[in-house]
Order: C-alpha cells, then sequence, then structure tokens
DNA sequence: GCGACAG
DNA sequence: ATCTTGTCGC
C-alpha cells in the first residue's frame, strides 16, 4: 500500500443524477492536459467486473514495470454495489472500489490506464479524467466503444489513427491496436496529451487488442482465472 | 421531440 | 458489465 490523498467528495454518490452532472462540469476545470508526470518505473492497470448478477462490484488493479511490462503485483476488492449503471456518470459507480483496488498495490505508479474515458466524454469527466482529478495521478483512459464524438474512418493496419471531435472540440484519439480489428478509443484522463497517452498504449501493447495494464486488469476483474504471476501478490 | 448511450 | 456453446477465421 502507497500514500494517495483521495477527494472522496469528488465523487460520492447522492442519488442525485442532475447534481452528479453539475458536479461533474466543475470537477472537469481541474483536468489538467499536457504532459505533466515523471519518469515512468512502474504502471497501473485498473478495470472494474461484477458478481451476482451485478450486486457485486469487483475491483482489480495491477502492476507493471515499465521496462519489462513484468506483472509485480495485484490486487482484488470486492464491495456491494451501491448504484445501477446510468450512461454518463460511470464513474460515481466504480471509483469506490476501483479506488480501493489501486491503493492496495504495494507502489505508487506513475500512471493509471483505465477501462473507459478520459475526456472523452459529454462533460469532458470520464472514468480515468475523474481518478486523475480525484487523487492527482496520471491517467489513460482506453475504451471499447465510443461515448460521444465522431470521427473519420479509419485504415485497416495497425497504428491507424484519426482524432474523435464533439462540438469542435478534439476530445480523444480511435486508434487501431492491431490489424482488422475493432479500435480503440483512447483519451488523457489527467496530467498527460493525446500524442503521449496514445504512445503509451502502443507502447504497452502485447499483442493483443487492449494494451497489457488494461488487459490483465481486465482478466483479474473478470472470473477468468488468476494472472500468469512473476511478483509479489502476497 | 427522437435517438444514442463507456462499463 | 453479464447471461451463454459452438463455431468461423487467422
Amino acid at each position: 500500500m502507497f500514500q494517495l490523498d483521495i477527494d472522496e467528495a469528488s465523487f460520492a454518490w447522492h442519488g442525485d443524477a442532475a447534481e452528479a452532472r453539475q458536479r461533474q462540469k466543475a470537477l472537469a476545470e481541474r483536468v489538467r492536459l499536457g504532459d505533466d508526470f515523471g519518469p515512468v518505473n512502474c504502471v497501473a492497470g485498473v478495470d472494474v467486473g461484477f458478481e451476482e448478477g451485478g450486486a457485486v462490484t469487483r475491483a482489480a488493479a495491477v502492476l507493471l514495470k515499465a521496462d519489462t511490462r513484468q506483472l509485480i503485483g495485484q490486487a482484488l476488492v470486492r464491495q456491494p454495489t451501491v448504484m445501477p449503471y446510468v450512461p454518463g456518470l460511470l464513474s460515481f459507480r466504480e471509483l469506490p472500489a476501483l479506488i480501493a483496488a489501486l491503493q492496495q498495490l504495494d507502489q505508487r505508479p506513475d500512471l493509471v490506464f483505465v477501462d473507459g474515458h478520459g475526456i472523452a466524454h459529454p462533460r469532458r469527466l470520464g472514468i480515468a479524467a475523474h481518478l486523475g482529478v480525484a487523487t492527482d495521478l496520471a491517467t489513460i483512459g482506453v475504451a471499447k466503444k465510443v461515448l460521444c464524438g465522431r470521427h473519420e474512418a479509419l485504415a485497416e493496419m495497425r497504428g491507424a489513427q484519426v482524432p474523435l471531435l464533439h462540438r469542435g472540440e478534439r476530445i480523444g484519439t480511435v486508434l487501431r491496436s492491431k490489424h482488422r480489428v475493432r479500435p480503440l478509443i483512447v483519451s488523457p484522463g489527467h496530467r498527460l496529451s493525446h500524442d503521449t497517452a496514445v504512445a503509451q498504449v502502443l507502447a504497452f501493447d502485447g499483442g493483443y487488442r487492449l494494451p497489457e495494464p488494461t488487459r490483465l486488469a481486465d482478466r483479474l476483474a473478470s472470473r477468468r482465472g488468476p494472472l500468469p504471476d512473476s511478483g509479489s501478490s502476497r
């Protein structure tokens, strides 16, 4: 476990969707784009899954060494689900468990890959951006589908990319991580630029559609068996 | 008003 | 996200 100042009030759910959307607008102003993070020695990947028909929220966090991309830690947290899924308000439902899992890692990650959007959100506060503002950690959003915005078609080859636009503003990048495979939506969460977000996703490619940090966290969050261990987990 | 809608 | 078996393709 490592030190982390958390702005719990930022993602507290009060049962009022309109109030939550208003809070998102205010929090979005605290998001910092532009690269602002130190050397990347280790990165984390976080994801959330559900059990018991949605009654239990299951959050997973993995820690990877940046140079070797070796798994050096993992954490799993289970909590009762307190809020239903509402498009646009995903972070209020998943952040409590997600942050709990993240905090159980033995080391503070220099960068966090989050499953879901960063600023590619109606009010520019997807779960990756919200996590960044709530903890001040550098975060990247990697989603499998577009929530809002439009984009031109992109080439079928790996590495092809086009900007994702919304209301005349660039909110992310549609990136083909594998040849002829559905593209990923990459967007800055906090403390980094569009270009760096894409570069980091490509840097952690492991031959699958999802970047390694996200893929491993995804695997752990789902009940698909343990991870090919290679470090500390106890 | 009508459709769309991360996980 | 989750419920679910086999199956087509690289």
